[in-house]
DNA sequence: CAGAAATATGCGCTAATTCCGATATTTCAT
DNA sequence: ATGAAATATCGGAATTAGCGCATATTTCTG
């Protein structure tokens, strides 16, 4: 239910998530993002070392995106004016 | 501003604010996050082959995180349940 | 249960990161 | 302007993604 990505693998199971709720086969989404349907099984299996590229190719094929924010409300004050 | 990351360049730009308003160097950042000066400018300047690990601990360094989230209120209405 | 569809795994290959150790080059105070 | 700090760049070594092609294995459907 979060949109929480801190580790490659939460990242892999959103991407799964949201893939399955737009009905594709991991095929599906390989020829949507220009990639194999192996690379896609290793980004859904949480792949840390997958390319920063791949990831957005991934995420712009099902009309999603990275945002980055701050972790704590803490981190979201020092860093006012950015966040 | 935005908070928004779709391409490397836009990552590596909210990154090096990030970085600059918390008074850090390259260097310093590199050593928070385990990784090379160098590292740290090829990410700030939007290496798109950047590994999803070596942006990750750089984000955790500043105290950021990644979120996925639909990139039109479309998007959100077919994936709802998730995002 | 059978057959198909979907997903994970295998090998060889090329390209490119990241590391290490140095070093240009740019930026910034004084 | 000058020196120091910060950032960008270079050669080489190691590691590994992602590709093509093929296949094993799991999962679903009838």
């Amino acid at each position: 239910m979060s949109d929480l990505a801190r580790t490659p693998p939460q990242i892999g199971n959103l991407i799964r998530r949201a893939r399955k709720k737009r009905g594709l086969s991991q095929s599906q989404l390989g020829e949507l993002a220009g990639l194999r349907q192996e690379t896609i099984s290793l980004i859904e299996t949480g792949n840390p070392a997958a390319k920063l590229k791949t990831i957005l190719a991934v995420l712009a094929a099902l009309d999603l995106e990275f945002r980055i924010v701050p972790r704590s409300k803490g981190a979201a004050a020092e860093l006012e004016d950015i966040f």
